[in-house]
DNA sequence: CCGACACTAGACAGATCTGTCTGGTACCGT
DNA sequence: ACGGTACCAGACAGATCTGTCTAGTGTCGG
């Protein structure tokens, strides 16, 4: 350990300057999101993440496996976003509006194209590694759903928790293709009377 | 009418065979929606369709324009299956309701990958032909959504359309990422009830 | 000092993509 | 019989894509 010079440490965790393995997935996620896996080539990410091919390829070996990096990377951020998000509020109801909350921020964003995972899955063959991330991703999302809806106190919470996917994929979709935040609002208000009457 | 030969005539609308336009249209539309504009090239297409590239060229002009006249051909059968399919009824409210039936159905069918509109949109840049004709699209379904909700009786048909485009588009989009029409008769059942408080 | 390590710069191979061009065939109406 | 039209088969050009490889630089622990 010793260590003479100022910020001597660090030890394990992080490098002193940003590595090119979280460059390249910045890079990644940025290109890959704006204008869809196939249509970004590696040599654009390369540039943008000022590293190597070399790097990326011992890094991730493909691009196909940098791709399904990126959505992980989607995944582990749209997870933490929406928990803090539901951070704010105390009543379960309020916390299950409140996901359409934060998806109307998101979607109102500049940005915004709608959900990586079904814009990947698009351009992906079946059975692939964007695949199994999406799954994993819509497994998720289904379970807070549900979770949020038992709290609420809802009859049937798994028939409720469908219904509330169909409206938060409906606001996703609707918000990228009509350049317009409107739809998660109108999901919430939807989502709002549905409780309502799944708690009579 | 007549016809003493058979087959005799068609006289003036249908060529004896297919026609290599015909053809390559039946082609792209497979391959595209299957695998998406960007994935499909075009010596795939001209060795399905059985026509030769210059034919393409000299037909379409450039891939894009195909990509287009492939749209605009998925738009058109949708107008027409979609107004065919809601003849089965005449309540309005059954109409209302018919569109999601419609989509149940087609959803459940075995090469169902989504709204084909917003599968090219995820792979193509904003302000293309692409856009453009999901634009319409998507105007058109507003229009029909307003139209039936309108007939139904609801007190705000403008709202009710909205809501209605967001179950639709989140049916649409589920069905495709779980593999399941379950949505669609999901989306249904919320539909109906926002259509009976819409009517109270 | 030195060897391991992480990284950079860029040439290269091989495949694939869009789009053009040449040359030839079959059928059409006149 | 003939010119036009529609079409086919495939070579070709030029760009772009993924992935590999060589060679060199800087840094760090021991």
């Amino acid at each position: 350990m010793s260590a003479a010079s100022p910020a001597a440490t660090t030890s394990v965790p992080a490098p002193r300057k940003a590595s090119a393995r979280d460059r390249l997935l910045a890079a990644a996620d940025e290109l890959f999101y704006a204008e869809g896996v196939h249509t970004v080539g590696i040599d654009r990410i390369i540039e943008r993440a000022g590293v190597a091919k070399a790097s990326l390829y011992s890094t991730f070996g493909s691009k196909d496996e940098l791709v399904r990096a990126y959505l992980e990377g989607r995944h582990k951020l749209r997870r933490t976003r929406l928990l803090a998000g539901l951070e704010a509020y105390d009543d379960p109801r309020d916390r299950l509006l409140g996901v359409f909350e934060v998806l109307a921020e998101l979607s109102g964003t500049p940005g915004f194209r709608g959900c990586p995972f079904y814009n990947a899955s698009a351009e992906s063959p079946a059975g692939g590694p964007v695949e199994e991330v999406s799954n994993a991703n819509r497994a998720w999302t289904r379970g807070l759903f549900y979770e949020l809806a038992r709290d609420a106190g809802a009859r049937n919470p798994a028939a409720l928790a469908d219904q509330l996917v169909v409206l938060y994929d409906g606001a996703s979709a609707g918000a990228r293709m009509d350049k317009n935040s409107q739809a998660a609002l109108t999901a919430r208000g939807v989502a709002a009377a549905l409780l309502a009457a799944a708690t009579l």
